[in-house]
RNA sequence: GGCGCAUUCGUCUAGUGGCCCAGGACACCGCCCUCUCAAGGCGGAGAUCACGGGUUCGAAUCCCGUAUGCGCCA
């Protein structure tokens, strides 16, 4: 039987990286395996709803270039790609609610009638005897006159599962092995709510059956959920699919990813110039690994070796600055091309209106080994894209020895100036051969002299090479910024 | 409170009984390269493999217990 695995996202938000990370397991186990992956939306738990969620998971999704065999269509999400359909829980409630009276009719579930005020008060009584708040089965048990009089009422009630009280339930998950829970702790959760809605467990995998899933990949912090699984396909004479439980990834502080640790939404991975091709390298490596020393794996890679028995049971920190030098890696791999076109948006959206695409092409050779996030590109290159007089201090001019004497740094940047103005080639060697000498025939370093037209040129003191920025900058454009140092040096020097 | 899972350098990890007094990567430090900043090269520091008991000729690797962390149950 071929592979079915499917990733579950409740629309409660912009999905997390932690969140994606599963997505991206399923997604590499269907594709390694040649089988289906899909995308069910549970969205049974109408309070925790969130506006647009459903946008930014498909959008996260896509980025990510996790494409899905079956699942709503990202186009019309009210219509659907596949035929187990529909893929979004809520449009399945009746299904819900079948298997439920079916629970009830073989005597594996039964109503329960017990008020919110009586079920608050049955757990406070138990906590404060310090015994795990499980509810007290109080309508197990009814006679059966009893329920056949609350049943005719029409009163508020939910259904409950009528879990074994004795026994154990045992499965093998794929990635901890065998694990046995006592059924004696398990209570008789809730199967379908007061409003006919469905709770999470029977949703699941009743959605699960009926998509034919065969591998369950989920998230570590559903482990201890799932005995109770185990037990309703039990209920319903289902075979349960194959468990593996991945590890979570945490926070520096080692607790659950989430918002408390800054915003960890993909889309914001996005924003702030991180590489999808990047993202999805590192978050396959959190839980996982190849072999002993490969990090950098393009995704034919990580299909053609992805295998469950090389994912970790423990869980994994979220490590930013090994994904930024990652990042780094990836910009830098990138083809020139490639990497301005992804560049430009963001330059576009700091610097308002478009920029010159020929510019762009001339100026990321230059500052792709600077860079590890796109957005960087901006503080590193802005200075090519702006025109007119440059923002900076002019104290910055005066590099090193030249400190305090802004006299000596005009006349030097005087003696280039009329230098390199009569140049026939605007080019980096010519300028280079032009002013590498005047160093020394003026007695300076050449760092200082270097680092005077550095921050004339660029207004920055940390900038690509000088003379390539010249020669990509322009004559008129770079002899306009000397100038304008000159003035600034003229003002500050004594008269 | 109960139950479950986890525990190798700060972090991600390799390791499935001898190749390991533990290998790689990020971060950190030093040197080289160098017009700044990077990138790159070379080198360094960093893990008594959580702890305590076993099993074994031999354990990071198997077993038991403890501790700690995390998760679930409301």
């Amino acid at each position: 039987m071929s592979v079915r695995v499917r990733y579950a996202p409740s629309p409660t938000g912009v999905p997390h990286v932690g969140n994606i990370r599963t997505a991206l397991f399923n997604w590499l186990f269907a594709r390694h395996e040649g089988g289906a992956f899909i995308v069910r939306l549970e969205d049974t738990d109408r309070t925790r709803y969130v506006e647009g969620s459903e946008r930014a998971i498909f959008d996260s999704l896509a980025w990510l270039g996790l494409d899905y065999d079956e699942g709503p269509d990202p186009s019309d999400p009210s219509r659907d790609i596949g035929d187990h359909g529909p893929y979004t829980q809520s449009r399945r409630v009746e299904t819900h609610n079948r298997y439920a009276d079916q629970l009830i009719e073989a005597g594996h579930a039964y109503r329960c009638y017990c008020t919110p005020e009586r079920l608050a008060e049955v757990r406070k009584e138990l906590q404060r005897r310090k015994l795990p708040p499980k509810y007290d089965r109080n309508c197990r048990d009814l006679p059966v006159a009893e329920r056949d009089k609350l049943d005719s009422q029409a009163l508020p009630s939910v259904v409950r599962f009528k879990t074994p009280l004795t026994g154990q339930t045992a499965f093998n998950d794929l990635v901890r092995g065998d694990i046995v829970f006592e059924n004696d702790n398990l209570d008789d959760f809730v199967l379908l709510k007061s409003d006919g809605f469905p709770v999470y467990h029977l949703a699941n995998i009743v959605d699960d059956k009926l998509m034919e899933i065969t591998h369950v990949l989920r998230g570590d912090e559903w482990l201890s959920s799932t005995p109770r699984h185990v037990l309703l396909y039990r209920a319903l004479d289902w075979e349960p699919p194959i468990f593996a439980h991945l590890p979570m990834i945490m926070g520096p502080d080692r607790a659950k990813l989430s918002k408390r640790h800054g915003d960890t939404s993909v889309l914001t991975f996005r924003d702030r110039g991180f590489l999808p091709e990047a993202l999805f390298n590192f978050l396959g490596l959190l839980g996982w690994s190849l072999d002993d020393h490969t990090e950098i794996i393009d995704r034919e890679t990580f299909v053609r070796h992805f295998s469950l028995d090389r994912v970790l049971a423990s869980p994994a920190v979220f490590n930013f600055d090994k994904l930024a030098w990652m990042n780094g890696v990836y910009i830098r791999e990138l083809p020139e091309e490639e990497l301005a076109e992804r560049t430009a948006p963001f330059l576009e959206e700091k610097l308002g209106g478009s920029v010159d695409r020929n510019m762009l092409q001339s100026v990321i050779p230059l500052i792709r080994e600077r860079v590890k996030l796109l957005t960087e590109t901006v503080e590193m290159a802005d200075f090519f894209f702006r025109e007119g007089e440059l923002e900076y201090d002019t104290k910055t001019l005066l590099v090193k020895k030249l400190a305090g004497a802004p006299e000596v740094a005009a006349a030097a940047l005087q003696a280039v100036v009329r230098r390199i103005s009569s140049l026939e080639h605007w080019q980096h060697e010519a300028l280079e051969g032009a002013i590498r000498p005047q160093a020394e025939e003026l007695g300076m370093k050449t760092g200082e002299l270097f680092g005077l037209i550095r921050v004339a040129v660029t207004g920055k003191t940390a900038a690509p090479p000088l003379f390539e920025t010249m020669a990509v900058l322009g004559r008129e454009r770079s002899l306009e910024r000397l100038e304008s140092a000159l003035r600034r040096l003229r003002a500050q020097s004594p008269a």
